[in-house]
DNA sequence: ACCGGCGATATCTTCGAGGTATCGCAGCAG
DNA sequence: CTGCTGCGATACCTCGAAGATATCGCCGGT
C-alpha cells in the first residue's frame, strides 16, 4: 500500500464522485477508479458504496480513512519536521563547560541562543577539560568549553577556538589597604594570606601563580584553598585574604570587594570552546554563529579553523 | 512521497548499511541509495550521514524516522481497522425501538449481541414507530423495533420482519378475585376499572380494546392511563384495577401480580423489526443473525425477506 | 423507450522503480 | 607510498505499473 493509495481514498471521499476526484487529483477517472479498486483488493474489504447518489464511505471506509488521514498528516508533518531540524530550529545541543565559563561567556552567550533558538533543547554539563573532551570524542557532547583545547585520543578531531584570553587577578575586601590600588604586584601578595581555586582551573591557575610568586612560595603553600570562584570572592569579601583567580572573575561584581589586576600580568590558558570538526550540524553551526556574535574577536579564528578543516 | 520512501529511510536506519537495508527490502543497492537521494532532495534535507563506520541518520533524519515510522504503523493499522470494520467486529449500531420491546426481545438479544460483538457501540434510541420508519429512510437508524411496519414516505425501500405475536392480556393484583382465573373474559372486564397504555402501543392496544370491549365502551372510556407498560403492572399490583397491555408484558414477571389471558383472544400488530434494505452493514448483518438466532420463528421469515430484496 | 451521467473495463503509452555494471573514494595492510 | 578492498554514487538499461483514451454497461429520469 501506497501513501498515493490514501491520497486518492481521502480524496473519493470528499468529492463523493469519482470523476470531480480524479479531476481534483489531476488525473483521470480510470486509473482512480482501478486504484481504489486495487486498494479494496488489498485491504479486503470494500470501502466505498457507489451509489446513484453519490460514492460514500462503508464503515469499513470510514475506519480507513481516518487512520488514513492520519497516517498523511504525519507523512506531512515528518517533511516539515526534518526541515526545522535541519535548519537548526528544533533539536538539541548538549553542552559541557568549565564552572569558571559560567562567569562570563555563557550567561549572554545563552540567553541569546535561547532567544533566537527557542525549539533547541539546551542539555548544560558543568565538567572539567578533560571530561569535555573526550565527551566530545565519544559524541556525547556537542561542544563544549574548556580552559585550554582538550588533549588526549582523538582530540586530534576536534577543533578549539580561544574564546578570550584570561589572567591572573586579585580580589579582596573593600576595607583593605589594597583595594583602593589599581594593581597588586607579586611582593604585596606574598605578605598577605591567600585564597586560591581548587576547581577545575586549579592546575592551571596554580601554575600561573608559581611563576608569579617563584616556586615553593610560602605564601602559596599556605594559602586558603576554594572549590570555586564564588567561594574565593565570598572568603574575600569576608576579610579571610586576597583573592587570587581568572579575569573572569569579573564577570560577577558583587559589593564589598575590589577587583585589582596583578603584576606582572600573569596569563592563564585561554577559555577554548571546542567542538567535533565533523560535526556539520545546523544546530552547533547556529550555536557557534551566536558565540561568534557575542565574543567579538573570536570570528576569524573560527572562520579560519573553519576553513582549515574542509 | 511515498510510504515507500519512509520503508526505505527506515530499513537503512535500522540496518546503517545500503548494501544490507537493500537486501532486507529485496531490492538492490543503487535503488536504495537513488530512493533515499530522492527523499533528502524532497524533503530539502540531508537525512543520512554516511561514514566510514556506517550510515546514521542526522538531526534531521531523527525527526523525519520518528515520523515516518508512526505514519507507518497508522498505514497497517488503517487496513486492520478496516477489516475488523468489513467483518463487522468494530463499528455501530443505532438501534430504534418502541418502549414495550424492552420487555421482551431486548434483553436477550442486546446481551447476547454485546457479548458476540464487544467491539460494537450500540445506541439505543426509544421511539415510536412512525420515527423509527422515517429515521430509517433517512438513514439515522440502522434497524428497529416496530410494532407493525412502518408506514410512509419510502418505506417501501425498507425491509420489515414480524418477529413476534403479539395479543392482549390482564394483568392483575394477587388478591383479586380474577387472579385465580386462566382468562378474563370481555364481560368480566366490562365491570372493572381499566388501566390501559397511552404510550406507543396505545393506538393499536385501544383499538384491539375496543373489538374486545365493543365500541364507546364506558369501562375503556373512564379507564386508567398509563405511559408504559411498566406504570399498568405497577398500578395492577397496587390493585388500582385490572391491567390490560401486551402479552409482551409477561417477560417482566413481579410479585404481587398474575397476568391473565384475555377471551376472545385478541390480537395486536405484530412486532416487527426494520431495516433498510440496500444496508449491507456487516454490523447489520451481524445483529439480524443474533436476532435469529435468539427468536426461533424469525428465520425462514427473515432469509424470504433478504432473498426477495437481492 | 430513449437519453444522459457515471463507474468499470479494455488497450495503449509513458514514466520511473529497480537491475547490472562501473566508478570514485577513503581506510588499511604490505 | 601503493595496491587492495569495501561501500556508496553514477550511468545506463529494462519492465511493470500508473495513467491516458476510448468504450461499455447500468440505472434513473424524462
Amino acid at each position: 500500500m501506497e501513501a498515493r493509495h490514501l491520497r486518492y481514498a481521502i480524496a473519493l471521499a470528499e468529492h463523493g464522485h469519482f470523476g470531480r476526484a480524479a479531476a481534483s487529483l489531476g488525473i483521470a477517472q480510470p486509473p482512480l477508479s482501478k486504484q481504489i479498486a486495487d486498494l479494496e483488493r488489498e485491504v479486503g474489504a470494500r470501502l466505498f458504496d457507489r451509489t446513484r447518489q453519490g460514492v460514500f464511505p462503508t464503515a469499513a471506509g470510514e475506519a480507513f480513512l481516518a487512520r488514513a488521514r492520519r497516517a498523511l498528516d504525519e507523512i506531512a508533518a515528518a517533511a516539515v519536521d526534518a526541515g526545522r531540524a535541519a535548519r537548526g530550529e528544533t533539536g538539541r545541543l548538549r553542552l559541557g563547560f568549565i564552572a569558571s565559563a559560567l562567569l562570563d561567556p555563557l550567561p549572554g552567550v545563552l540567553s541569546r541562543f535561547g532567544r533566537e533558538r527557542p525549539g533547541v533543547r539546551l542539555e548544560l554539563h558543568e565538567m572539567a577539560t578533560s571530561r569535555s573532551g573526550s565527551a566530545l570524542v565519544a559524541g556525547e557532547l556537542d561542544v563544549a568549553f574548556t580552559l585550554g583545547p582538550p588533549r588526549g585520543a582523538g582530540t586530534e578531531r576536534l577543533v578549539s577556538v580561544p574564546v578570550g584570553r584570561d589572567h591572573v587577578i586579585a580580589v579582596v575586601h573593600t576595607a583593605h589597604p589594597y583595594a583602593g590600588q589599581q594593581s597588586v604586584s607579586a611582593d604585596q601578595l606574598r605578605r598577605q594570606p591567600l585564597i586560591v581555586s581548587a576547581g577545575e582551573d586549579e592546575p592551571a591557575v596554580v601554575a600561573g601563580l608559581r611563576t608569579l610568586l617563584g616556586p615553593d612560595s610560602p605564601a602559596l603553600g599556605g594559602a586558603t584553598v576554594a572549590r570555586d570562584v564564588h567561594t574565593i570572592i565570598g572568603l574575600a569579601a569576608s576579610g579571610v585574604g586576597v583573592g587570587l583567580g581568572p579575569s573572569r572573575m569579573r564577570a560577577v561584581p558583587r559589593p564589598g570587594v575590589r577587583f585589582c589586576d596583578v603584576t606582572p600580568r600573569t596569563p592563564l590558558p585561554d577559555l577554548v570552546l571546542s567542538f567535533a570538526a565533523r560535526d556539520r550540524s545546523p544546530v552547533l553551526r547556529a550555536f557557534l554563529d551566536t558565540v561568534r556574535r557575542n565574543c567579538p574577536d573570536v570570528g576569524a579564528a573560527l572562520d579560519d579553523r573553519l576553513r582549515h578543516h574542509r
